[in-house]
DNA sequence: TCTGGGGTCCTAGGACCC
DNA sequence: TCTGGGGTCCTAGGACCC
């Protein structure tokens, strides 16, 4: 279930004067200033606004579009409903993120039981969302695409290489544009020739582990495995992007230390200690970096994580002005035990 | 077109140990 | 005189996703 133009559906239901006019949300809502769309409406992406573009050249390629600044709370909140609605059902539900879940379903009807998932999510949220219908997640996941806005999509074993054969290895999920590239230094540019592609060949080039998943994923081939588990998080963390760069170090250290308490109050609302804290710096020229530092013992508390941020900083010896502070704390790995 | 914020997982290299 | 092979842990970076 993947729903359709979440955070632009979302904005568009408190201000439905908005419907039909193009939508983009993102940063502070200010076009002008530093910061990227989070999404665009359908309108919107007629002009080829899209999530990850910059709003200044959104705004230069749509200058008529409506800019809103980005509400993660109300988004939080519209996702919890949804969900709650999902669950509902009584199927089992994996979330991923604000705006898609797996539902294990076995049925002899699949494209009801998806109707069925949009109706009910419809009536419950007013939302729209497509659903993909496959016979593991991959297939499933990547059918959502293909039945937007509001449809439903089946992809099968069968009809995997009708549908992908002939598209780019980038269209998986999972291969991006790097990994796309790397694939045609092989020679293997489509899909149909990842799945026929020498496993060897492949690992390689990319390591025992992702080289043959690589074919794998392919050949149509992955997990069928949905938890309904409670998501257990690897860490929590806070970043900020600064209008003007910093240039002056202590003025880095304070706002390393900021971010720190934010990071605290994350951590605290775990209910789980951190372990080690890591500082990441993007340079000016678009250079990021990072550097950790491991906690004496697991702690939540503010005065210890800070400092173990500002060791971290420490580990940083260039003093180019910065772009980007982030500050992420790790917990220890909840499976550990198991 | 000057490129957010919040995450996950895998890899490679160095330290260290037997 | 400088050297094998196996293993684990830690750290930084890379790639990808929503």
């Amino acid at each position: 279930m993947d729903l359709d133009q979440f955070i632009a559906a979302v904005e568009i239901l408190r201000r439905p004067e908005l419907r039909g006019l193009p939508v983009v949300v993102g940063g502070d809502g200010d076009p002008a200033k530093r910061g990227v769309v989070a999404t665009a409406s359908y309108e919107a992406r007629q002009h080829g606004v899209h999530s990850g573009l910059p709003m200044r050249t959104a705004a230069r390629r749509c200058p008529d579009a409506v800019f809103l600044p980005s509400d993660r709370a109300a988004y939080e909140a519209a996702s919890d409903e949804v969900m709650t609605a999902l669950r509902g059902l009584g199927y089992v539900t994996e979330v991923m993120g604000w705006d898609e879940a797996f539902v294990a379903v076995d049925a002899d009807d699949p494209e009801a039981v998806a109707r069925q998932i949009q109706q009910h999510i419809r009536a419950a949220t007013e939302l729209d969302c497509s659903v993909g219908i496959g016979q593991n997640r991959l297939q499933a996941k990547l059918a959502t695409d293909f039945g937007k806005p509001a449809g439903v999509f089946r992809l099968t074993h069968d009809s995997w290489f009708p549908v992908l054969g002939g598209k780019p290895t980038g269209a998986l999920w999972g291969i991006g544009g790097k990994t796309e590239r790397k694939l045609s230094e092989l020679g293997i540019h489509t899909v149909a020739e990842l799945a026929a592609a020498d496993i060897a060949v492949v690992a390689g080039r990319f390591g025992p582990t992702i080289g043959p998943w690589l074919v794998q994923t392919g050949r149509g081939l992955g997990s069928t495995e949905v938890s309904a588990e409670p998501y257990l998080p690897r860490s929590r963390s806070r970043e900020i992007t600064f209008q003007q760069n910093l240039a002056d170090w202590s003025q880095v250290r304070e706002q390393v230390v900021l971010l720190a308490g934010q990071v605290t109050r994350d951590v605290e609302e775990e209910h789980r200690p951190a372990i080690r804290v890591v500082v990441k710096v993007r340079y000016a020229p678009f250079f990021t970096s990072t550097h950790g530092h491991a906690l004496a013992e697991p702690t939540s508390d503010g005065e210890l994580i800070a400092a173990a941020a500002l060791a971290a900083l420490g580990k940083f010896t260039d003093r180019r002005p910065v772009r980007l502070l982030g500050v992420r704390a790790e917990f220890a790995d909840p499976y550990e035990d198991r």
